[in-house]
DNA sequence: CTGTTAGCGCGTTCAT
DNA sequence: ATGAACGCGCTAACAG
């Protein structure tokens, strides 16, 4: 175990002072090529790593990321997580997680604590929260006051706080037209929880789609769902058996669509031929499931992907320059476009059976938008 | 935004001296309760918490752990990080991700670098080692010049690094006995990746229950598979279409188990009626498909939260303590039992169907151990 | 362009 | 039982 060198080891061996080897470390400006890449060479010879300890306490940054996220059990945090730490891995960054248990996601005191505990900690010296729910004002709160933030989907109002999300609006709109261009009229829409932005945003898109086909939603046909698996098989049920059918469902997330399904094969009903189903979101079982679902696919890689790179360019603004970063607040939004993942769980209704057929591949993709 | 506190401004207002408020900040001995009351007194009031970096540059411990794990969208990563995660959050550690890609997962020289930057980067205090695969000689090297690490399942050969893991051979056992009680006697099995150890296990646990029913292994029905999804397709369809076909599959995990149902539906054979499966791990899905997958469960969430627990122990000893720490080596290896899901994927043969017939509630569950 | 000087906030001797 | 002084490894002025 070779003793761990410090900045000063490669200044001897370097033979300069300890200021230039910090100089090149942080990339400043101001170093003369040569030494430069002399001091590099060492660095990379002798494997040696900065102390972050000791840059945080002397000069304030940290090289590392806060997350806040909810339960990694929720489908589509692997694959944002993924996005994440692709992104930081390539970077100088580690990433620091701070998990939020299914009890406390609804809970904004508990929400409250774990930020403080970020910031008290004084470790991370940016925040990356995914869902941050109730917390959104703490957090914009924060931003407002220099604290690099970046949001991946939000719930409640509009904030100042950069943030990236997927298009719902016009996902929904996309599957809802698919539907109604295949020829339902009836389509039943199992709205998500209400404190989500998203669920409000899915809703309008699946109106718009209504309203472009001369429709209006028929408020029967809109059920309230909260988007937890099995929550969706008492709305499931409700539809099954009404007596004027939907011929389609379009389930605001893919574990409620699951749980058409098994509603759907309880009352005897068939997907696609008695009844077409569609979900949001494309997880991973989506595709296995018998129908294999057909849903619009949020693109959670690249949601996690770019919130990251957001947040390391804040943080680049905010380490080099000053408050510049305020005046770029407008643009740091980010929204990513969805596609219509189309499967086999959708199919022209029977009084109505001339349309298009759906494609019996499993991994078909259609894009949503143009 | 009040100015961050330091240890000098409480020691201030406690008017006593820095080193005081260190010692009771460290639970050291030799403070006079009184003044330590009142000094936890104030720090509570002031929400004041110790900065990290400057402790653990000052010769302290640094509360991070580093955890080194496969890709979160491997099926069980997620119950084993909420386990992580829930026993860290109670504790005043914090969690750092180092997420090894898949593309890295099997190259031991890229986890070695990762493992470098764990170490040079001087942050972690310890290490949760989440199949580490080809690195646990580094991690063993590194255990044993005195860093505290834990591995959550290992690869390879034993070592003296404490683990954590499910006691696969009996999970194995327990769903081969289950398939031979219902009748079958051709019951084929499918490998995971020979360099896991838990694949050996398992197989193992195979074998004990055929020799105990007083059969050998058929090695036609044994086949070499590699745990991931898709990739038990070619030997499902092997196994279809044998002239002999098995009765039964044992696949030694859900995703592979997946494959088989989707060939066996690709057959025409109905499960369970003319083929049993049995899975291994129960993965969330695996109780939503159709039929409902019988399996060998483990307790990732246990796994997760025993192996935090123990690595914050080891902390707790290296801190305090000095290397009292090796002499407990022995007893520092956590297996956990399993449990037999059973679901609807088996029946007993069609030669042969006096038996017990499975539950079909999709829940039951049932003690894999006596 | 580069070296020198001061701390950053805390743990740890060593006194007292 | 408690305080004073020193230094952890590094960055940030300030000189040159």
């Amino acid at each position: 175990m070779p003793k761990k060198l410090t900045i000063r080891d490669i200044a001897q061996l370097a033979g300069v002072s300890k200021s230039t080897v910090s100089r090149v470390l942080n990339t400043k400006q101001d170093v003369d090529p040569v030494t430069r890449e002399r001091i590099l060479q060492i660095i990379e010879e002798q494997t040696f790593v900065l102390d972050m300890s000791a840059s945080k306490l002397a000069g304030g940054r940290s090289r590392l990321i806060g997350s806040l996220v909810p339960p990694l059990a929720w489908p589509l945090m692997p694959e944002i997580m993924r996005g994440i730490s692709d992104v930081v891995a390539q970077s100088p960054y580690e990433l620091i997680l701070y998990s939020i248990t299914k009890e406390q996601v609804h809970h904004d005191k508990e929400q409250h604590d774990v930020i403080s505990r970020i910031l008290h900690s004084n470790l991370a010296s940016g925040l990356l929260a995914v869902f941050p729910g109730p917390s959104t004002p703490y957090l914009t709160e924060l931003y407002e006051k220099g604290f690099p933030v970046v949001i991946i989907d939000d719930r409640g109002e509009p904030t100042s706080v950069p943030w990236v999300s997927a298009d719902n609006r016009v996902g929904a709109h996309a599957a809802t037209r698919y539907l109604l261009q295949m020829g339902h009229h009836r389509i039943a829409y199992i709205q998500g929880s209400p404190e989500y932005r998203v669920s409000q945003e899915r809703y309008l898109g699946y109106c718009d789609a209504l309203h472009e086909a001369g429709l209006a939603p028929d408020p029967a046909l809109v059920q309230q769902g909260d988007f937890t698996p099995m929550s969706g098989r008492a709305i499931a049920d409700y539809f099954c058996t009404m007596v004027d059918r939907p011929t389609a469902i379009f389930a605001s997330n893919d574990q409620v669509a699951y749980d058409v399904l098994t509603t759907a094969d309880k009352h005897g009903l068939r997907v696609p031929e008695d009844l077409s189903v569609v979900g949001f979101d494309d997880i991973p079982p989506s595709a296995y499931l018998r129908p294999p679902l057909t849903t619009v696919r949020q693109p959670f890689y690249e949601m996690g992907k770019q919130a990251a790179e957001l947040l390391l360019s804040l943080l680049e603004v905010s380490s080099s320059g000053a408050h510049a970063l305020n005046k770029l607040s407008k643009s740091l939004s980010v929204r990513l476009v969805t596609d219509l993942v189309v499967r086999d769980s959708c199919s022209p209704p029977h009084d109505n059976k001339l349309q298009r057929k759906s494609s019996g591949l499993l991994d078909s993709v259609a894009k949503a938008q143009q």
